[in-house]
DNA sequence: AAAGTATATAAGTATATTCTTATATACTTA
DNA sequence: TAAGTATATAAGAATATACTTATATACTTT
């Protein structure tokens, strides 16, 4: 039991490892926001370059990332390139963090309870 | 609105993008999720560097790392110090994050409304 | 078919990350 | 005080990341 959870922590921890590495950039994360508010949906290489200023492959370079970590999903259509959020992987991905988080407020809210009413030695 | 939207998201980039750095590797996130089980609940740096297989200064690092992105906390009593989770800060990382998927996920959930009643045009 | 546009890839550079070994600092105990 | 233990820091090496410029590929339009 223990053993299986220990198993499960390990792939989860390499899965979160690329999830949070491909998050861990600050023109990723703009770029995310950006296709969040009203002003873009769908997102070409082009377009995200201008946004950003950025060069074209440096754009380029950062989409095939989120898209590696499946938090984009491409669809080419005539002579460009959209990207947008990958829904299914995004919750997916919503989830073990969400584990991870939950393990770790437990352990805290577990700790305290220690503290307040602790053992007789 | 618009535009303190936008400085908000700014501001919130770059504290992800600590946080997730901090967050995007392998030896950590297994530390973080061993300090979660019943094994153990405070960590010092030699506990740490014998159970991942690491050297001491490599241990040592990687608990600055978390301390410094505020994930754990530091307590020195006597020869020792305890490393034990940053309850307040982690729920403040929890909410960023929470906001930051929120965002995308009402974002896919609009653009699939859209998909369904496409507007007359 | 040729020219133009959009994107990807290759190769190089600067910087960041993660480890290593060596050493310094802080505390405890004999 | 001296020796032992725990931790941190410094410096260096190997690798990864994020950009650059140059070029290749795919599609569209004339």
């Amino acid at each position: 039991m223990l053993r299986i959870k220990s198993d499960y922590c390990c792939d989860l921890s390499e899965e979160l490892e690329e999830l949070f590495k491909a998050l861990s950039n600050v023109n990723r994360l703009l770029l995310i926001y950006k296709m969040t508010s009203g002003e873009v949906e769908k997102v070409t290489v082009t377009q995200l370059a201008r946004m950003m200023g950025l060069t074209q492959p440096a754009a380029s370079q950062h989409l095939k990332i989120l898209k590696t970590a499946k938090i984009l999903s491409a669809e080419k259509r005539g002579n460009y390139i959209y990207y947008t959020f990958n829904k299914t992987q995004m919750i997916n991905h919503k989830e073990k963090i969400d584990f991870l988080f939950g393990c770790v407020l437990s352990k805290c809210n577990k700790i305290e309870k220690g503290k307040k009413a602790p053992k007789h030695h």
